[in-house]
DNA sequence: GTAAGCGTTCGATGTTCGTCGAATATAGGT
DNA sequence: ACCTATATTCGACGAACATCGAACGCTTAC
């Protein structure tokens, strides 16, 4: 993992069951809702009592959704919001987020 | 199943996650957004290539998550949506089907 | 260059899910 | 009464999922 190492998919391939299945986990939701901001954060700011692994797992799962953007920060790591998910699908992490 | 033989959960005791899994299902969103317009519908007019007992699941999986209502009529079936999930999580269903 | 920090990957495990066919139940029509 | 149409329930199955600990790889600091 140099530098471009996470593989963000394209953002016209993500499905919304993927998205509304990705949102639907209370883990996942609630680390999508305290990026609602817009800012960035490191693994360790998540307040989860689950494995490093399985904390992963997620990020990946959410990564992979288009939902989260991950950067390396050296050797931390850095999560935010991906923008493009509004263009996709306008409107609907504001609402989930809202709702969450 | 005599007469109010469907239960339907009460709408408080739904929760988000339990929502967006009912709509992650690409079968379960486009049954819920084929009753967009708010009509009933009965089960033989959903186009679907799965059995009966799939079907069924399926509907009792969006029952159980408060989006729809299921009413006996006679020896057929309707559906249509539950009116009260739009207080529980207002714009929820409006956004998500829109894009569906 | 060696060690420490941090996230990922890899099995493994138990659970949930989507699907089916067969059996069952209920209501209507003959 | 019987048969038909329709929906539910009941196992059963494989696939996907959430979780863990252990092993691995990369980056930075010493």
């Amino acid at each position: 993992m140099t530098q471009d190492a996470y593989h963000h998919p394209a953002i016209d391939d993500v499905t919304l069951p993927e998205v509304l299945h990705a949102l639907s986990d209370p883990l996942r939701l609630s680390i999508v809702a305290s990026l609602r901001d817009g800012g960035a954060r490191g693994w360790g700011e998540f307040e989860t009592d689950v494995a490093a692994s399985t904390l992963s797992h997620h990020m990946k799962v959410l990564r992979m959704a288009g939902l989260i953007l991950n950067r390396r920060e050296g050797t931390r790591c850095q999560v935010s919001l991906r923008p493009e998910i509004e263009d996709r699908f306008p409107g609907l992490l504001a609402t989930v987020v809202g709702l969450a």
